[in-house]
RNA sequence: GCACAGGUGGGUGAGUGGUUAAAGCCGGCAGACUGUAAAUCUGCUCCUCCUAGCGAGGUACGAAGGUUCGAAUCCUUCCCUGUGCA
């Protein structure tokens, strides 16, 4: 087994839990930061340990145009080139096949597109996915998938999801094949330690294990907005069996609500007892709200993105830092917030670092809007142990153990 | 003092007789952003009024006059700036 995931208590549909990598413990549920090209953009590696992050997300696509595959491998894979030694997990290029839709074209065997750096032409597969994601050495991979577009009509939607259930068959094959082909040691002991909620270690003791560290592949589902899709897609990517399934094709463009059925429409056909991601979701308002559905991961650029465009979440919703009303407001960005940032800088200061296009607003505002996320799936983890504490007795939320 | 070159909206800078309230860029003010082609993108940015619109007035291209149906654009005088020569 690649990858353990235990689930401690659960409550209501949420889990708590603990996914065991090859390179770190990540208590779930949990939200992963992108780091598209191997860099968190604009936070430095140890930054965003001090801010907990136990794993981060790569982008397959970016990381093999450039630097390259072959050199990132050279490197000690992923986890070496960025010195990054905590958990990693690789996006297959599925999205940029749909984000970069001008420049390719899709058929059976893979996809033809162009390179957004040179327009030079190149083509991916899930075999050649699977190929780059063992090269860079992610803790999970994840399957090449055709991530569907929005509106799509049911034949589209079914005959897209028809594909990615053979482009899954076809990443698990080469994956089992070739997946002791990692850059990086594939067995041994690990020691672990889990601090609890909070970043109290008083009741937290290490652990040693011996596990088999090697990667993990993620099935994908997808199946659009229909119900009945995403069912039989479900189905059909737990029959060909993967240590965690993600909830792909959301956050397209369909109305919030929408989503929202539809992640709770898949979810009831995942297996209870192993990790779920649901991929690219969301506000803070929604990653908490999907952890509380029994999400057990997600990721999003939301925070990164935002915050470099000077939009901030706070305690107190969202704060365009930019707005004028904020040049002689002393006050910190976020009361309620203990981060570095939130404890030593003004919004004033965060204001007039922006507008002045100055490198630190960027860096400052991704550092509070990482740690806000961080802290909003803390405070959900902790509610959801806190629910188990009332709600135990009883034995509503049991969970067996794995 | 003389000779050139110039003076355009918050800044810069196009435009050199007619959809020009005046390009572009910067600045300013808002908005967007959800498995990152994103330090990006979009809108607004002279004043007043309203039925809020490819709406109606007003004011505007150093100043004042003039030519013309029509001037930021042509002419005259004046003021100012830069460079060169005395």
């Amino acid at each position: 087994m690649a990858i353990q995931f235990e689930i401690e208590v659960t409550c209501g549909g949420g889990r708590l839990g603990k996914l065991i990598t090859p390179h770190a413990v990540v208590e779930t549920p949990v939200f992963m930061p992108v780091g598209t090209l191997g860099s968190v953009k604009g936070v430095p590696q140890d930054l965003l340990e001090e801010l907990g992050v136990q794993i981060l997300l790569g982008n397959t696509y970016h990381l093999y145009l450039r630097p390259g595959v072959e050199t990132v491998r050279g490197l000690g894979g992923l986890h070496g080139f960025m010195a990054w030694d905590r958990a990693i997990l690789t996006d297959s290029g599925g999205f940029q096949v749909f984000s970069l839709n001008e420049l390719r074209k899709v058929t059976e065997e893979g996809v033809t597109f162009r390179s957004h750096l040179d327009g030079s032409s190149h083509f991916f597969s899930p075999e050649s996915s699977m190929e780059a994601q063992i090269g860079l050495g992610a803790d999970i991979t994840m399957a090449f998938d055709e991530c569907t577009e929005f509106p799509a009509d049911p034949e589209r939607t079914r005959t897209s999801m028809e594909m990615t259930l053979r482009w899954a068959e076809r990443s698990k094959r080469y994956f089992e094949e070739h997946k002791n082909e990692v850059p990086w040691k594939t067995v041994s002991s690990f020691e672990f330690q889990v601090s609890s909620d909070g970043g109290d270690a008083r009741n937290s003791k290490p652990e040693t294990r011996k596990l088999d560290r090697t990667q993990s592949l993620f099935g994908i589902v997808q199946g659009g907005m229909d119900f009945e899709l995403r069912r039989e897609s479900a189905l059909r990517t737990v029959e060909i069996g993967f240590p965690g399934y993600a909830i792909g094709g959301l956050s397209v463009g369909e109305p919030r609500e929408v989503t929202r059925e539809v992640v709770e429409a898949t979810l009831e056909h995942l297996p209870a007892d192993k990790p779920r991601y649901l991929m690219g979701v969301g506000t803070p308002e929604e990653i908490a709200t999907y952890a509380g559905l029994g999400v057990d991961m997600m990721d999003c650029v939301l925070p990164t993105r935002a915050a470099r465009h000077g939009l901030l979440f706070t305690s107190e919703g969202k704060v365009s830092i930019k707005q004028a009303r904020y040049a002689a407001d002393a006050g910190p960005l976020d009361p309620a917030c203990g981060c570095r940032v939130c404890r030593r800088y003004s919004r004033a200061y965060l204001r007039h670092l922006f507008a002045a296009n100055e490198v630190l607003a960027q860096v400052l505002n991704t550092v509070h809007n990482l740690s806000f996320y961080l802290d909003t799936m803390r405070r959900v983890r902790h509610s959801i142990r806190l629910g188990e504490g009332t709600r135990s007795p009883s034995g509503v939320s049991s969970q067996p153990k794995p």
